[in-house]
DNA sequence: CCGTTCACTTGACACTGTGTCAATTGACAT
DNA sequence: ATGTCAATTGACACAGTGTCAAGTGAACGG
């Protein structure tokens, strides 16, 4: 009954994602995102209520397109909490790079739109997900550096782990994905890990 | 001459900060301004090219009325790197929250102006050359951790500072500002010092 | 006291971008 | 052939920025 529907639905969403990727977050007006997909400007408003739905909709699709859940498997069958702290930092590296594009463009909204907000704001209380799983195996290890809660551990891991501070260092600093990862890595381990000394 | 002009155009800048440190950066409309000033919208216009310009303006206003130089001279006539390092982060812990209604107006627009962007990426940059020093000085002392260059940690340190991760820790996490200055101090050291073993 | 100047006012308007509405087209299904 | 449904075209309301033109009112200098 609406496979084409689904199709032109899809379409946009494509095409969405195509625009952000391109344009960093910047920039897909309605007319934009209309014209890359074919169709009129008044068609993306049969399929959905306003750009913001469209936003969070390109950010889900994108997400669902890259199988999280394969992707995170090293780090939940870590055999330590370092380890998993260390796999953790290198899923979300690769990871982040490549919903980048739609998420700057929800985050650009959410100033002007409380649907943004939320929509991101849960996207990042996923990622929070991963950061206790981390902080919560370092503590299983008895591991976690002495002077943290594990709140506060979770709450500092989480906010290392934002977009800003990736845009910072890969933008604005250069660092490549690998680089970004590695020092992530470091970082992390110094500060959460019980005195690691000089050990690797 | 102008004394009367200045007058206006200074209550204008305190007038936008006002209005911006009491929504957080939100929705101060050219309209907005005019009002809280007590005058007409159109007048705006004769003092200020745009809003950006007053939103440029409103931030250099508020720095400078918050003598940076003489909150400046702990760090700069700290004895060690280590706490060169300590007190730069308290300065910005304390200097960070009372600009940061009229500096969040100006990350706003940073996607549609390139003014805007500009404008804030200086104050960055002023802000990174605090970062420059406090690494400097560990570099000085021999102290700096094994496995950074100079302008890693620069980078590294200059993105811990940001204000997203003021942002986050303070606004989302609920951290007071005591809090996050005393955090943010032991993240630095534990990353950027060499082996502090235990020993504070 | 008159005229100039200057900051400011009022009101109208152009422009951009979002979102809505109404009438129409064209295909496909029964 | 008729109904349905996606999509189209064109017009419009609305908010917010920025521009323009004409007018007001007070200070200042001859």
């Amino acid at each position: 009954m609406s496979s084409k529907n689904l199709d032109t639905r899809e379409k946009i969403l494509i095409a969405t994602a195509r625009l952000l990727e391109e344009q960093g977050g910047k920039g897909a007006r309605m007319a934009d995102i209309a014209k890359e997909t074919g169709i009129s400007r008044q068609a993306l408003y049969l399929h959905f209520k306003s750009r913001t739905d469209v936003l969070i909709a390109a950010t889900l699709y994108t997400g669902d397109q890259l199988n999280v859940e394969e992707r995170l498997a090293p780090s939940r069958s870590a055999k330590s909490g370092v380890e998993r702290l260390a796999l953790y930092i290198d899923f979300w590296g690769n990871f982040l790079p490549e919903i980048y594009g739609v998420g700057k463009a929800l985050m650009m909204v959410q100033d002007t739109d409380e649907a943004a907000a939320a929509a991101w704001a849960d996207r990042m209380e996923a990622m929070r997900d991963g950061c206790r799983a981390a902080i919560d195996a370092l503590i299983a290890d008895d591991n976690l550096a002495e002077g943290w809660s594990r709140k506060d551990a979770i709450d500092a891991f989480w906010t290392m782990m934002l977009v800003p501070n990736w845009e910072a260092l890969t933008i604005d600093c250069g660092w490549s994905k690998k680089k970004y990862i590695r020092h992530i890595q470091r970082i992390a381990e110094r500060t959460f890990v019980r005195s690691t000394n000089g050990s690797d």
